[in-house]
DNA sequence: TGGAGATAAAATGTCAACAATAACTAAAGA
DNA sequence: TCTTTAGTTATTGTTGACATTTTATCTCCA
């Protein structure tokens, strides 16, 4: 019998780092809650070593903070940090767009188109809600940074910002945002692609992102006057 | 007597990384070279568990690269590389620019001027050369980006790709590129901060590091030349 | 009743030893 | 001489124990 379904030439703290990250960002963890490193080595089933240094990995995609002699604890992202991330956010995938349309070939297009047409399918059948709500609308944000070329940059951004996308989102349960308006400015975003105008790729990113940010800013408004 | 000059309330772990990642950014540990623990460990004067910790913070920073079963090295970045990380600080420098602009109050923008201004008297008494070398250069980018006020974006240029960028320098030993015409932007910069113009800051800066990249792209394809 | 201080419990930081894997060395065969 | 293979060495992965610090609890006193 093997030893288990799935896991074999990689460390147990890349393992264990692996399975606290989905915990986090998937909420399992709370934000802001406190990582026990005796209560969570006997979760895992594993010893301290291991854990800490899965901890340290967590520590670089800022999912959780360390303080000396405290302990970990998970991100709790506030308003602010929210908008600091989308700005980023607007920068990277605005640069990310532009190489994309530079170096995108014909096929990648094609990949583009397809999975716009299969979400546009899952939005008819199903509202316009669930497209945005299962992280359909990442789907797309993914492909064009992979399109990019840029490995650093789809670390950055697939690596760790939306990671923490997820995490506000879970944090906040907010619902999807202006789903039938962000599917439309996807697809004047692939016909820039297509047309490699990267320039134009670029301004609509970033003012894709933006409008995002902007629709966050005013529902967060909103939240605080109720 | 004291404990150390300098030395309370940090973890082991935590020094190390300090001083491990000073000493791969100045070339000290070579781009490539492995990192032995058991050297490492004797060298700081430390046991493995903590060094360990300080490697996985190490990776988180992108300094060094881990395989399971075979240890860390300490990235060696390669020409393409380089370039990744410029198209990806002239996206986030472009934002910081614009974001310093309309947030920066007349003190900052005083601030600013200073900066250049001890900058240009250096420059005037060393013929050029010293300024960019001793990276005064980073210290502008270094004061536009905290202007910002986006703490992340902070962390990641200054905590994360100012360094991989002084790596890179340091293992190319590359000399500093057009100082005289680079000066002459900042000061453009600076202008357009000043007059709280976003937008242009923004352009100006993006287009700043657009040319210090091509700048490395040409230096580069003459070394393959010779 | 409320707070300050002492005590106890728990968590973090650190270490040294053991296990498992990879890297190196040397011998044997073609 | 080169390649393969076996054995040895060194390094990484993991664990449990100990030290130190923080946190919680309890007592005492105003």
């Amino acid at each position: 019998m093997d030893d288990k379904v799935l896991s074999k030439s990689s460390t147990l703290a890349d393992e264990v780092f692996d399975q606290i990250r989905t915990a986090i960002v998937e909420g399992e963890l709370a934000p802001g809650s406190k990582v026990n490193e005796p209560q969570l080595s006997k979760h895992y089933g594993i010893s301290r070593g291991p854990l800490r240094e899965a901890i340290r990995r967590l520590e670089g995609c800022k999912l959780v903070e360390i303080k000396p002699n405290v302990g970990a604890k998970v991100v709790s992202l506030n308003r602010e940090q929210a908008i600091e991330i989308y700005e980023i956010r607007e920068a990277l995938e605005g640069v990310a767009c532009r190489l994309a349309a530079t170096r995108a070939g014909t096929e990648d297009c094609t990949r583009l188109r397809e999975l716009l047409a299969h979400h546009e399918q899952q939005i008819q059948s199903d509202n316009g809600r669930r497209y945005f709500q299962k992280e359909g609308d990442l789907d797309f944000h993914y492909l064009i940074v992979q399109l990019s070329s840029n490995t650093r940059l789809f670390n950055l951004l697939c690596g760790e910002l939306y990671h923490l996308q997820r995490l506000y989102r879970c944090q906040t349960s907010s619902e999807p945002l202006r789903p039938e308006q962000a599917f439309k400015e996807h697809h004047q975003i692939v016909d820039a692609i297509e047309n490699h105008d990267g320039e134009l790729a670029e301004l609509l990113m970033k003012r894709h992102i933006s409008r995002a940010r902007e629709t966050l800013v005013s529902q967060l408004n909103q939240i605080v006057m109720n």
